[in-house]
RNA sequence: GCCCUGGUAGUGUAGUGGCCCAUCAUACGGGACUGUCACUCCCGUGACUCGGGUUCAAAUCCCGACCAGGGCGCCA
């Protein structure tokens, strides 16, 4: 059986009188002599708890003042109507049990009156969860994650799992974790890319996995992790790559607006406020992209892909026009994964970008379908075919024309949000340097 | 992988050769206080990452290790 409790958001001025259960944490204790207050937190906020000594028993007065802070207790008492408390009202306990006594002194501050340095909070990531900033990050994922699996649905996508554990480079490049598997070799999934395009060839049409991938790269920065969750979906029977272009706008425009809906206190609580995004999204050809960048006075060698700085000023150019989220599309094909489809004119490739506030959210393209080219292109990537053999076998017998994208949820998240560091928008990140908790 | 920067109580910091058996805040322990809400006030506990070196003298300078922060490349 649950315990039958109130959250905090549950109670109002009006139950005055009415007798009720909360259970949380010790968020504060203040002790005036015979008066003494216990602030507890829970999911939804906080309830003053308040200990007349006259009024209660000797000894839930005696549990109350001897409570340390971020206990776990469950108390018992009145509703009592009042304007000096937080909330409108406070409870007159008849009884206090702790359920889990915290030990002192605390690690870090939950009330984030003394800030603490992202690598303290992490190491103690349970207690700085408890924070609400820190927690509204994570409401607002969930929110965001919620609403990219209601659009897909409605637009007919089939959610997939695709293996995590991989036999070969997807892609090439990157570089892989590997894992023991028994008398194999065997790496860590660096993405669903090639399950995805492999599915396009069993009549599913459109599927999407929120998936967990892995990157082995060095990388060490506040906008990389060795561990990643992603939107990955892909699509069959697609003239071109403008057809995906539309299912991005629509995903992200509902990700974001549910949040706006959805989340208008985690919103307030981190104060921020997300503008509403503007369909269509402006298509901007790579070769014009690099033009802009250049009259902006930062050189750009053509034909190579856009540096961190480069994207950053087109993210400001953008931002004067009005733009947050924009795409860049058509880049080199030279610059572009094996799989994607070249451009009819072949300098060129059939591919995209999702660019927020000058910061590469998605990455997609339409693929190559046809058997030949795509080993002509493998080959030209210096891979080896027999290597992807039983991802080329798929080609042989049937794949409609198709393409996809993969959303990286933190970058997401994190630039959504203005965060200061990708890690904030992870419970438990994976970088370079961090493997706990 | 490359480049730069840093490591001082539980937490966040001040201190850049002697003024430091180390500053301040917060936390923690004890005490006073019946309307607090960063309560207030009094008392107390608590730290120079580690190992070598330079110097009459090292938190401070040098070397190494470990740990951390930031940037680049690469990418979600």
């Amino acid at each position: 059986m649950m315990m039958d409790r109130r959250y905090s958001d549950e109670i109002t001025p009006e139950m005055d009188g009415l007798k009720v259960t909360v259970a949380g944490w010790v968020h504060d204790k203040r002790k005036l002599g015979g008066l003494l207050f216990v602030v507890l937190r829970d999911r939804e906020g906080i309830v003053q708890v308040t200990l007349p000594k006259k009024f209660v028993v000797p000894e839930v007065f005696e549990t109350a003042r001897g409570l340390t802070k971020e206990s776990v207790i469950r108390v018992t008492g009145t509703v009592q109507k009042e304007d000096k408390a937080p909330n409108g009202y406070e409870i007159i306990p008849d009884g206090i049990e702790v359920l889990s006594p915290a030990a002192t002194p605390l690690p870090l501050d939950p009330t984030g009156k003394v800030e603490a340095n992202l690598d303290t909070r992490l190491d103690n990531r349970v207690i700085d969860l408890r924070r609400g900033e820190v927690a509204a990050i994570f409401k607002i994922r969930d929110t965001a994650i919620e609403a990219a699996r209601e659009y897909l649905r409605s637009e007919k996508f089939v959610e997939v799992q695709t293996p995590r554990i991989i036999s070969t480079s997807s892609e090439g490049g990157t570089d892989l974790f590997p894992v023991a598997y028994f008398e194999k070799e065997a790496f860590l999934a660096q993405s669903p890319q090639l399950y995805k395009q492999m599915l396009m060839g069993t009549g599913f049409d459109r599927v999407y996995e929120i998936a967990t991938y892995f990157r082995a790269e060095e990388h060490d920065t506040i906008w990389h992790l060795n561990e990643v969750t992603a939107v990955d979906c892909e699509m069959a029977f697609i003239e071109d790559e403008g057809d995906v272009l539309v299912v991005i706008e629509n995903l992200v425009a509902g990700m974001i607006n549910a949040v706006r809906e959805r989340c208008g206190k985690q919103l307030e609580i981190l104060g921020r406020e997300l503008n509403e995004p503007r369909l269509p999204f402006t298509r901007v050809r790579y070769d014009d992209a690099v033009k802009m960048i250049d009259e902006a006075g930062l050189k750009v060698p053509h034909g190579e892909d856009l540096t961190t700085e480069a994207e950053k000023k087109l993210g400001e150019i953008m931002k004067e026009r009005g733009e947050e989220l924009y795409f860049v599309v058509k880049y080199p094909l030279r610059i572009k994964p094996f799989y994607t489809m070249p451009d009819e004119d072949p300098v060129y490739s059939n591919s995209f970008d999702l660019e927020i506030k000058g910061r590469e959210i998605i990455s997609g393209s339409q693929r190559i379908h046809q058997y030949d080219l795509l080993v002509e292109r493998i080959k030209k990537k210096g891979l080896n075919p027999d290597n992807f053999g039983s991802y080329l076998e798929a080609f042989k017998y049937g794949i409609p024309p198709h393409g996809g994208f993969g959303l990286g949820i933190e970058r997401f998240i994190m630039t959504l949000l203005d965060l200061p560091n990708v890690r904030e928008a992870v419970l438990f990140p994976r970088d370079r340097k961090r493997l706990t908790p």
